[in-house]
DNA sequence: CATAAAACTGCAAGCGCTTGCATTTTTGTT
DNA sequence: AACAAAAATGCAAGCGCTTGCAGTTTTATG
């Protein structure tokens, strides 16, 4: 006996065949729906499938067929509310369209961005989608060309290549603005890594609100953790520690603001008494923050979803042409008038 | 010609093996480091594959051995914290051993349990690691035997099958006591669908403590969610609005008392002021929570990371002998001694 | 040194499916 | 009814890899 796998007994094609009385291939072309078959047959072959109960192999059909009918999802970390809905969403649809997906995070240590992509590629997906900066614009470049790709709030140029993405800064500055309406005039600025293409742009919309109102810009007030919560809570403790005075804060995105929340209620600052906190993105969390956070309202999981749509899309070979639903500026609780007093 | 997959010009193993000078079959034995191949032969084989870059191709692989060196993975719902630790977990370990993982979100709409169980198996995954609740008992019986199963937090018993479970009952009763120590007597209990195995050991747990404390069980202070935040702040409002009483809050899980606490703090009622509020997860948003919430701790991301190893002990045919580390109680500053005040 | 045992190696037969091509059946037209 | 065109079907050759078996080389032993 040669090299066959450990049957399991799994049904195959040519059980089928054998069952209705026809060939394997007007199964495999019944399956396929490309190709008619004739009413007769197809009665059979489908009698057949159902009593047989019939799974098709997905391994040999991408053998055979060269296409997986798998698509990867890069993301940095599943675990996080803003990737998660994000995956989710692109689950969802791609599933829905008869894709699977395989989700990796390229957080984990001791693989390299590339390694990521190479397994995706090993495992023969038609395409993947990349969310976010899971990875760096030098180590897209690398794969333009050699597999669709689509990506969500990253620029991207090239063949077979769709990129999704919305205008931070004007929403930016119109929270900006609000806080500034409110009657704030010292308001600090919660960044993520300064190169980031998402932080500048909101540090960009937060300058031009300010400047809008004629009111001066001031390096005291800016400070960059690492978008998570702790980086968030860090970066108030240092503009506060070094005695920069605010009462309002912009955090580039709810996880600073969760972060910079806790450090300002360890400091007995009240929100939105004594400083006004307006987030970004609408996580979950933030509309169960007490109090409720005034943020920017990004809709994550049909973010994720277009994502998928763009993918399929491209795969099909269709034209894709639909774009991100614009970001909303959510008012809760947390952004108050500022009060003559204190601080 | 015949059915050929599009090449795509990928490198084979054929190509291997020619640029090497040797059979493919010694470059398949070396790849798969099972049976030696000559140091002379190792060294060429890896010359060659480095310098075309050669991916195998996963899809072949499994084919032909059987073996897809893919595990399915399980869950009601990647976006939510809970889950999505678990997850991250999982396919963190999974992916460190070689494996693959597919995760699938059971929530989906119009699809029923066992058609993402037989989209996995469609995929020929090697063995699948059920999260939680995601497939019911009576669907998760359907599959026992059928293929390697790990199922983390509900009981399985069958060959090729691996539960993690962790002890509730012990520690809600603790939770419970440390409300009853700060002199709590009327402690709420808000859970989950009465009939969820995890919430009825909580449940369970409380009582006991109650009981131990020779404190009455009062069904006005039981109240069901989903186990979502808009359930927990649902239950809280009808037992408000019912005129129930009480100076703590024991919530079935973090996402529960994440509601509870908003809906408590629309009512102008002050935590832990007023009310006292314990949690059970401690999801990330738990520690941020104004204020943070005691809650116990359930290492979710290890917990994810375990039910990986039992499944890659599973399928090398090693014994798994590791449980679950031990639920922690976690006292944050959601609990405090009642005030004979209001309320 | 001869010879048996052990270690490598290559051959070739699949794994279950898709698909180009040739063949057969059906349909439409005069 | 006859014939061309169109539609449906079957054949069989792979897709890239693994693996039993048999042949070859190496190593160990007497």
């Amino acid at each position: 006996m040669t090299g066959q796998a450990p049957s399991k007994g799994a049904v195959t094609l040519e059980d089928v065949a054998e069952q209705a009385g026809v060939s394997t291939s007007s199964v495999s072309r019944y399956l396929s729906g490309k190709v008619r078959v004739s009413d007769k047959r197809g009665v059979r072959i489908a009698a057949a499938i159902a009593q047989l109960n019939y799974q098709p192999n997905t391994a040999a059909r991408t053998l055979a067929s060269g296409r997986s009918a798998t698509v990867g999802v890069l993301t940095q970390d599943i675990a996080s509310s803003f990737y998660g809905e994000l995956v989710k969403g692109a689950e969802d649809e791609l599933s829905a369209s008869g894709y699977t997906c395989i989700i990796t995070s390229v957080e984990r240590k001791g693989f390299s961005e590339c390694a990521c992509m190479d397994v995706l590629l090993g495992r023969q997906v038609d395409g993947v989608i990349v969310m976010g900066h899971a990875l760096s614009p030098r180590a897209l470049s690398e794969y333009v060309g050699r597999i669709p790709l689509v990506v969500i709030g990253q620029k991207l140029k090239g063949p077979q290549c769709i990129s999704l993405m919305n205008d931070y800064v004007a929403i930016s500055a119109e929270a900006t603005r609000h806080l500034i309406e409110l009657g704030h005039t010292r308001i600090a600025f919660v960044g993520g890594l300064p190169k980031h293409s998402n932080v500048i742009a909101r540090l960009k919309g937060y300058r031009q609100a300010l400047q809008a109102a004629g009111l001066p810009f001031d390096e005291d007030l800016i400070e960059h953790g690492d978008m998570l919560a702790s980086g968030g809570a860090r970066a108030v403790a240092r503009m506060l520690d070094r005695g920069s005075r605010f009462t309002a804060l912009f955090a580039a995105n709810d996880e600073n603001a969760l972060g910079a929340r806790l450090e300002l209620y360890r400091r007995g600052i009240a929100v939105p008494d004594d400083v006004s906190l307006v987030g970004f993105d609408d996580l979950p969390a933030a509309s169960l923050m007490i109090p409720p956070l005034t943020t920017v309202r990004q809709p994550m999981v049909e973010g994720g979803r277009l994502a998928a749509q763009a993918m399929v899309a491209l795969l099909s070979g269709k034209v894709f042409d639909v774009s991100l639903s614009p970001l909303q500026f959510i008012q809760r609780e947390s952004t108050a008038p500022p009060r003559t007093s204190k601080l």
